[in-house]
DNA sequence: CCACCCATGGCAAGCGATTGCCATTTGTTG
DNA sequence: CAACAAATGGCAATCGCTTGCCATGGGTGG
């Protein structure tokens, strides 16, 4: 493949008779070269079909114009909306995006880091698995940004999970829930440890007991297990990590005959898509995940470390809103003095 | 952000006392250089904390180490699999991913392609939707491999969806179905075309009607035109182009009080996440879309042209098969005397 | 009319690797 | 033991572009 020669900008320079500094600068700096000259240089190069190498410039000039972005796992559509308004920035901007897998793993995300380190400007870490102090170090020697993770010093756009939360349970409780259940995501997961934080805190405001199950992953799979759990706990509300789960925990409740809401009422977080198809649709927790992917990249634009000191790093924040379907509803009527079981 | 200077062989080469030559030896072709030497100079990168760069290698090498997917719609479920398959088949071999949005537009799949090409070893096009021509003439110049989509010599792997087309009709006709509409994807989908061939083949075979309704975009919110468009023939047994449509088309039916599959049935394509919360849960064609993701790129590093003549394009084809699921069942019994709608 | 400034274009030195070619050293072989 | 081949390391050119610095020339103000 490729044919013999590539054409060069020194290509270009003989065809417009200039120097090829010229050429170089008509197409990455533009206001540097004679209007005229531009054209006529432009003119050349679109007859010769001239495509800049971004290596040879990144090479030289250490801008890539590249971002990578890194997901724990590309198939759970938690991220889609990231992803989808991460990579929509990028490309306004003009800028190449590079996805890639971590696996769930911190070490494969420290790992990607060092290896994408030279081929890109900035690394924007979706729900990153990394504990603080590695993200703090990185920081150092990349730019960064954080989607749905919040590290101190590094700019970061998150769903505002605290106030969601405290919507779940201001509906729970309006129901007239006495209790819930957490089932809680993966222990690295910053978010699940935040959650569940706001999920206390909001719950002894209503005067709710509330307590933890878990960790589960985050998929629908685990459901199975993490609904068990919760009915081993004769719990009426389960508040599941996020819809993967949640849905799982519903198909779980079916197969046991548990009926959803009359017996048990199950929240998610996320409002992936499918949280309205399943049965029952899935009272959930909506955020806008693209503007979180768009925000993120926006906050790399503006130059992470590069702006001056780290003084000010941008935090964005998003609202959410529940988005209220068929799995919740008031608690079995004899309360928690009944087994769900019988 | 960055360290003032990154190590570079040189420094490599200083620490280990040897030329820059054998420090790039060490690592890109360790057989060259002597096992002890070879040693000696890693421990010396190590040391260092040296990293390869990337850009600078392949300026020279022209090799990049970097393949490039283009997907129509990121956000499509039907190409979840495809990504994550081509995404970890070139993580295995240490390959850079980059993921790009074509935006269900030719035009802009070909600048893609066109920037990237300095940049990238190949492209992995997914669904395609530049015409065959283009395709060919591109192929002249780059590395590519089809998923979900064959070009005469262009090296592809698809989903079966001749045979599975077959599958999905001969369920029906076992029904009792004695007509059915396809509700068709874009028009330049490959895959449209081809199922509505594979659909008017064997539905012919079995003595069945078979209708083109369309095209709709692949997504659930033109399943209501579609669904209408189909409830406007009488139609009994509804094809769609994917599952997005189908699910779309589920709903628009259960808002129309027409009963899946009592009245009418409803089939996909893709099984995709979803396919099994709906309700009625949907009867699909699923196909190892990871499978297809990962041969992708597997023929990309077989060496596409670069593999000698292109006269042996290859060319995997994966099987496909019917998962029935509650949105099929035998035509209503007074068959298509009556209207659906009363 | 002179001094000075700014806009513009060219020169040439890199950026950090790869790699063809040559020079040694070491190992084989008749 | 001479002669030749293989293994190994070094030199230096090169990939295609960016950019600091300098030279030139026309425009401006005093």
């Amino acid at each position: 493949m490729g044919s013999p020669k590539r054409t060069t900008i020194y290509d270009v320079a003989r065809e417009a008779g200039v120097a090829a500094s010229t050429v170089s600068r008509a197409f990455s700096n533009p206001r540097r070269v004679n209007r005229a000259t531009r054209e006529h240089v432009h003119a050349a190069a679109e007859r010769l079909g001239y495509r800049p190498s971004p290596l040879a410039s990144a090479l030289q000039s250490g801008r890539t114009a590249t971002i990578a972005m890194l997901v724990p796992d590309i198939t759970n559509p938690h991220f889609f909306g990231a992803i989808r308004g991460a990579e929509g920035r990028a490309r306004q901007a003009d800028l190449t995006f590079i996805l890639s897998n971590t696996e769930e793993s911190a070490a494969k995300e420290q790992d990607q880091i060092e290896r994408l380190s030279r081929s890109v400007d900035g690394f924007v870490l979706a729900a990153s698995r990394l504990p603080g102090g590695a993200v703090t170090d990185l920081a150092r020697d990349h730019n960064l940004a954080l989607v749905n993770r919040e590290v101190e010093g590094i700019p970061s756009a998150v769903v505002d999970n605290d106030s969601g939360t405290g919507q779940i349970v201001d509906h729970l409780a309006s129901l007239g829930h006495r209790s819930l259940v957490y089932l809680s995501g993966p222990q690295q997961s910053w978010s699940a440890g935040r959650r569940w934080k706001a999920l206390r805190s909001a719950a002894s405001e209503h005067g709710m007991a509330a307590e933890r199950l878990g960790p589960f992953p985050p998929t629908t799979d685990a459901g199975g297990a993490a609904a068990d759990a919760a009915l081993a706990r004769d719990a009426t509300a389960l508040v599941a990590h996020n819809d993967l789960l949640a849905i799982g925990v519903l198909k779980r409740l079916a197969e046991r005959d548990v009926g959803v809401p009359e017996k048990a009422s199950v929240v998610g977080y996320d409002n992936i898509f499918g949280a309205d198809l399943c049965v029952p649709s899935l009272t959930t927790l909506a955020g806008p995940g693209d503007h979180a992917g768009r925000a993120a990249v926006e906050l790399l634009l503006r130059g992470g470390a590069r702006s001056g000191t780290l003084t000010d790093p941008h935090r964005v924040v998003l609202p959410s809103h529940l988005v209220i379907r068929d799995s919740t509803g008031p608690p079995p009527v004899t309360g928690r003095s009944r087994r769900l079981l019988h």
